[in-house]
DNA sequence: TTATTAAATGACCGTTTGGTCATAAATAAA
DNA sequence: TTTATTTATGACCAAACGGTCATTTAATAA
């Protein structure tokens, strides 16, 4: 097995590498030089693995989508009741998209494309909505099971409480790439998902 | 007067035609190219008149922003009351956000360049950043006054107010890109205003 | 008419861009 | 040892990029 020259990384290696880069620096620009130069890999390693550079991005922006719904699920489930892991999701998520001791990440790499790429490019806006129609999926099915199941009484239908949600959170991405500290969006945050009652 | 050879087009024109470009594209998609095909200019006329790219799209988020706070102070003093016309110009922010009939112009371009652009721009986040402190610091003085003059009763302090109106703002200028329609945003807008007391 | 001024023009430049491809190298199977 | 297979490698490419500049054109002032 393992038939052929040996790679010098995974994909999923290459893939996690360059994420971080679209991640920090956006879309347009990053050069494919950027991620040869942080991968140590050669032009046509990359393209034979990847395609071209839009199809390289699709894939780390998949692959980003997943760990994130994959992280927020198992923080729902773990937690006593859905609506306290709902909240202590949203803050996880608050908390992945400030900049990192290691890295300068910033913003969540979903939002950033959706703002930067989606309005120009149909392919990776399809790509967006399909992952965001999986998480309002389950939102809205947790949301439903803590009525259901756990006698919460929320405020708002679902559907509202998601999208309320949904817009603060794409809100919170941008803000704390300038203007707000990262004390004070958890403190904005408690405070929204007090108003809607969670 | 007005010596020399006239202007084909005045820069306050050029300027506006620019910043619609940039506004749908992006900073990095938008070519100089696309903004001289766009003006019927060629290129050295432009470098004369605003220097390299980077000054030219400066000029225009500094015109939208100049635009949009003095558009949001008169929908504010024309009004009955402070908080009336609050939610009149968040209504109207929400509008200007949306696609446009005659160019696609989508989110706020004060939004897409805090996203896009000033995470490895140290000048352009310079020049957000001036201009948030002086819309911040109307939003206050429009609070306060509300509330000393008017005799509202505000739920929170006017900085969290702010903070949180701020937040779900530029939440919506993201979300009205692909997720949302113009009709459930207002709807969304409504409730959150509502959700605040205002 | 002439001189002066300011804008328009488009040829030109070096660099960077995304992308290709023939070849070399390293492994497993025959 | 040879063959097949898979990956690495880096030279190469055309196009697009942002940016410069000498020259021409069109206006006013002398």
């Amino acid at each position: 097995m393992n038939i052929g020259r040996p790679r010098k990384l995974e994909p999923e290696a290459i893939l996690e590498i360059a994420m971080n880069i679209f991640w920090a620096k956006g879309y347009e620009a990053t050069s494919v030089a950027d991620i040869l130069k942080a991968t140590g890999l050669h032009k046509g390693s990359l393209y034979q693995t990847f395609g071209d550079k839009k199809s390289l991005f699709i894939a780390c922006l998949s692959s980003y989508q997943d760990q994130m719904l994959h992280s927020v699920s198992e923080t729902v489930n773990k937690a006593e009741d859905p609506i306290k892991g709902l909240k202590n999701a949203m803050h996880e998520m608050l908390d992945m998209s400030c900049t990192d001791g290691e890295c300068s990440n910033v913003g969540c790499l979903a939002v950033n494309t959706l703002v930067e790429t989606a309005p120009h490019d149909d392919d990776i806006r399809d790509v967006l909505e399909k992952h965001d129609n999986m998480f309002k999926q389950f939102m809205m099915t947790t949301l439903n099971k803590a009525q259901n199941e756990f006698d919460y009484e929320l405020k708002f239908p679902p559907e509202i409480t998601f999208g309320i949600m949904m817009t603060f959170m794409c809100g919170l991405s941008s803000v704390t790439k300038n203007m707000l500290e990262i004390e004070q969006s958890k403190q904005l945050l408690d405070i929204q998902l007090q108003l809607l009652g969670l």
